[in-house]
DNA sequence: ACAAGCGTATACTAGTTAGTATACACTACC
DNA sequence: GGTAGTGTATACTAACTAGTATACGCTTGT
């Protein structure tokens, strides 16, 4: 995404107002990357990093990082391993999803964790 | 996969009793690549191909092409934009639905389907 | 005046992805 | 006995990923 970069400059520089170790040089060094990295990462010079990376980042700004990581445009790989074991299953279930309203998905996924299975 | 390769030779094999069209230098010519590549990705001395090789591949060999891609290890692209699009949602719904059996799962997709939304 | 910390410009790179191109050896046909 | 078709061995590679390492210029507190 194109977003990423402006997203999380703003976040760590929200952060920051209160606490000023959210610098780019000290978030880059708490999760062991270069700060030069970061910096261009933040201004969309270089592509989102690895997912791992982004997990990272998402870990340090304090925010979910399955949003962070669409941001980044990619999909949580854990995710991807339940797809993967069902493919047909779950391809054709997040296909017939796409246009459903969040609230109805929601509901669906009250009813699968309260179910009665 | 490590499956992939053994998994494509064993169903163009098969294909192949009925059709002598189905061999490898035919369909690798029909899809557009190498038959020195198909036969290398066949016998897994390479990763399996990219997403749209694995598509051409799937159509080719007439089987779901989620399903292929699965045995490749990936997921197709359509459906991580739909995931992409409501990360936080989607997530939550599919770490739910990781262990529940698949008849569950079926209920859920034909109660989308029919659903009165 | 100078050290400490800041963001960033610049140069470089090991490893991976996703293949291509060519040539070789074998079998079957007519 | 050539030729048409088969699978495969071998050699190569352009583009991309995901960064590192170093140095520069700016600001601020002492």
């Amino acid at each position: 995404m194109k977003n990423f970069g402006p997203f999380i400059r703003t976040r760590r520089e929200a952060l920051r107002k209160d606490d000023p170790s959210y610098s780019v040089r000290q978030v880059a060094k708490r999760m062991g990357i270069q700060p030069s990295y970061l910096s261009k990462v933040e201004r969309g010079e270089v592509a989102p990093p690895s997912e791992k990376t982004t997990r990272k980042l998402a870990h340090e700004l304090k925010v979910d990082s399955d949003v962070l990581l669409a941001l980044a445009g990619k999909v949580s790989s854990d995710l991807q391993d339940v797809i993967r074991k069902r493919p047909a299953l779950f391809a054709e279930l997040i296909r017939e999803l796409k246009e459903i309203p969040d609230h109805a998905v929601l509901r669906l996924v009250r009813e699968v964790r309260d179910g009665e299975w």
